[in-house]
Formats: structure tokens, C-alpha cells, sequence
DNA sequence: GTGGTCTAGACCACG
DNA sequence: GTGGTCTAGACCACT
């Protein structure tokens, strides 16, 4: 299964749920197009209450990362024009500011910060490279 | 005033006094041994609760970031051994693995990525050094 | 009931309940993976505030004794892997070397302290057996 | 100096106080009989509030460590019968038992636990022979 | 129904 | 005056 989710985790479960799908689609684990499980499908391989999946599906196709056909289910979307680019952009921007601060108060140089994103890179570069040779 | 309170943030107010003591602190704006206001003038500061900012002042102190010295307040640690280290560097790694799903959906190449983080961390460099030459 | 506080001890009933959990769980009469009652269960059930308990819960969950599962409940956790190991041990044998100076000022010599440990010791093995065979 | 105080050590300093005049007292490092510094001179000394001097210089008093004899001071003393005996035997009891606890959750056996007993106490007794022969 | 957050106001230990 | 603890009662996010 390409979804995980942890109940334990502090996560909020329909947030993990949305990261899960979002990094299937970017690594290419979900292809565009693709049919995704139904609402009630997902909740029950995940164990999870249906309300849960259903909140995850509504802001995934708020994202225009899927897209809802009435009566045919639901799919990862063709062209995923993103909303709110400039915001989520900040937003981005701000979460990794507060990183940095986190990396100082954890004693590492901005160099070391710098190496760890370099690090994170590679490893995600070449687990893509992973599965387009499945 | 070196920190800001936005009450309507969906953020926990606790969490932003920590953000912003973290972040005062690794620019240098508040300084090693440096003299944090007590609990009560910063809670009057900020129109806030004194419980939320003995919550903050307490995970603070968790995080080794500041010290209480009995009976004379509270100060900005002199060395600041972090605690948990191996599991804050995951999280952080795990926090850029997201960053970087996130920058595939909103169309960017991992090159534009890198590029933001470098923009990012010149600009903090940057405002470091600002307050350096204050 | 496998808890009981009083609140007109000078330890605090947070500080109590941790305890009392912390031993609860030692003993075998909490086992792993058992769900505990919820807080505001527990709050009324030792009339105490849900605050007070919602503190205690959280200090248990910091130090990895029980585990949040989101919207089912609290339980005891499977693996418990303590944080700041080192750093306890330290503040176990400090506390050990208290009691010896403690001791002497009571007249004891080292090997009645010794005695008294192993009898300590002894009676806590014992009464972990009487929970076995309940 | 015999005492050294830690105004950041969550321990109250008057409790510091009293430990080190208690630890040092059976070390032999002060002997019965022998003189101690004011109350205003030991406040002096440790940089401390000379009240926090007296509640604690009060405590071992009532303990019966010192002895304050009206216009000549303060002195350790010769015959320290100690007081509520059986209370405080089992305020010990009581400590270890909750140690024993703590050290089933950092994951020890009880018999390791009984060996770092036993550690502790080694140390302590060549401690003390070390102060004999200066 | 679960825990998490926050407010307002109180009391206490410590220095 | 400092932080630590507690109560009573409220609202919110999540499941």
C-alpha cells in the first residue's frame, strides 16, 4: 500500500492522509489520471473513521491535487494548477525560517543546515529514481 | 518589542511566545544570560493569560533554551545543550522531505528549491547581521 | 481503584498522579497497552480538575509511559524507551547519596542502609508477585 | 568551602544549604563541635538572602544537626539523637520505593538497581576515608 | 467524546 | 516580586 498512517502519531490523521497522497503523486507512486480508492475503501483498509478520509479528499481537492467525478470516483488530477501560490510560497518560506532558527538552537551552522537540505535532495531524488524503475 | 503575538493565528499563542524567544535568541536580539521579562509583565505585555506564558516559559526551560534563577527571574541560557538531538534532527529532515512534496505540487523544479532555501537562509543571515551592527 | 491522591499533601496532586500511574504500571497492575481512564474520567473520579490531570497525562506522555491515540483515548505504551537516560541515572544516584548522608544522620551504619535497601527491594518484588497471581 | 550552592538547580537553595551542612557534617569534613559561619557571613559567602541562610540554618536545627548556643553561634552537634526517627525511616522507605519505580521505567532489573546501590555507596565510603587521611 | 488551549482569579513556596 | 500549582469554566480540533 502506498499510504501509511499512524494513529499515534501527533500528527492529525486526515493531514497524514493528505501528506501521503501528495508524496505518492510527487514521486510518481500515483500517476495523473490515476483512480484513487473510494472515501469508504480508504477508510476501511486504514481503519480509520470514513469522516476522517472524507475531510482529507476535500482539502486534497481544494489543493487541486484530485479531482472529484460525480459517479466515476475520484482521481489524481491531470494538471494540478495550484491555488494560492504566492501564499503557500510565504508560507513555505516562514516554515523554513523557523527551521533555521530550530538548526541554531540545535547548535548547527547554517552550512550544516544547508548540507541536511542537500542531503534530503539527493535521498528523495533518488527514490524517485526508485520507483520509475519499478 | 522583540516579539509579536498575533491571538487570531491558528497557532497556539504558547507556541508563538516559544517561536519568538527561539528566534530572538539565535539572531542575537536577546543574548546569552540576558534577562527575560517575568511571566506576569509579559503576560500584561501581550494581553495574554500568565498561564500561557508560564506554558511557553516552561517548554522553554525544557528546551534548555532558558534558565529560572530562584527568586530573580527568568534569562536566556548561557550554553544550551539541546536535549533529544537525534530525534529533532529527524523531525527536521522528515520536515524537509515534506517541503520538498509540497514544492512538486506548486510546480517547482528541485533546483528552484534549492535556490529558495539559499535565498532564505541569506536573508536570515542577513538580518542577523543587522542586529550585529545595531 | 489502582490510584489514590491526596490533595492536602504538600507534593502536588499532578506530580501524584504521575506517580501513582508510574508505579500502577511498574507493578503490572497498568499493562501495556491498556487504556486508561479519560482525563475528565479520572478528574471527577479523584475529584480533582481536568487540568490537573491534562497535566499529569502530558508529563507521562513527554517521558513516553503512556501514548496518545488520537480521539480513542490514553493507554500505557507498548515500548517504552525513556528519554534523557543518562542525565535520570545521574539524578538516581544523587538522590541514592542523599539518602546515605540521610542515613548517617539517623544512626545508621552503610551495611543497615544496605539492609534496608534490599529489604525495600524485597518487599516491591513481592508485592509485583501478589499482582501476577490475582 | 564545604558548600556550594546552585541558585539555577531547581532545588530550593535553603534545601541545598541543608544538604551540604548535612552531607559535609557526615563526611567529617565538619566535625562535631566544630563552629559555623553566621548567618549573615554564610548569606555573605553564597551570595544569597541571609533569610534563606536562617530558614535553613532553622531546619537543621530542628533536626538537631546544629546546636545555636545564644551569643557564642552556631555549632555541629556532639550527640545528634535524631528526631521522629520512625517517620522519617519511612519517608525513606517510601523514597526509595518511588526510585525503584523510576528505575523500572529507565529500564533496569532490580538488581541492577541494587548494584548502583551498591556503586554509590563504595564511592561514598572511599569519600569519606579520603577526608580521614587529609 | 477525546485531548488541547485559553482565561480569570486564587493561593503558596521561595528569596 | 518570582514562578508553580490549582480551580472553574469555556471553546476548539479531531475522530
Amino acid at each position: 500500500m502506498w499510504l501509511n498512517i499512524n494513529p499515534r502519531d501527533s500528527e492529525p490523521i486526515y493531514l497524514q492522509i493528505i501528506r501521503g497522497v501528495k508524496t505518492a503523486a510527487a514521486k510518481g507512486v500515483l500517476q495523473p489520471g490515476e483512480k484513487l480508492p473510494s472515501v469508504r475503501e480508504l477508510a476501511t483498509e486504514l481503519a480509520v473513521n470514513h469522516n476522517t478520509v472524507a475531510k482529507a479528499y476535500q482539502e486534497l481537492e481544494r489543493e487541486r491535487v484530485i479531482e472529484v467525478i460525480r459517479g466515476r470516483g475520484t482521481f489524481i488530477s491531470l494538471d494540478s494548477k495550484p491555488t494560492n501560490l504566492d501564499e503557500r510560497l510565504d508560507e513555505m518560506r516562514t516554515s523554513m525560517r523557523n527551521w533555521l532558527v530550530e538548526a541554531h538552537h540545535l547548535g548547527m551552522t547554517t552550512k550544516q543546515f544547508i548540507d541536511m537540505v542537500n542531503e534530503v535532495v539527493d535521498d528523495w531524488t533518488a527514490s524517485r529514481e526508485a520507483v520509475r524503475h519499478e
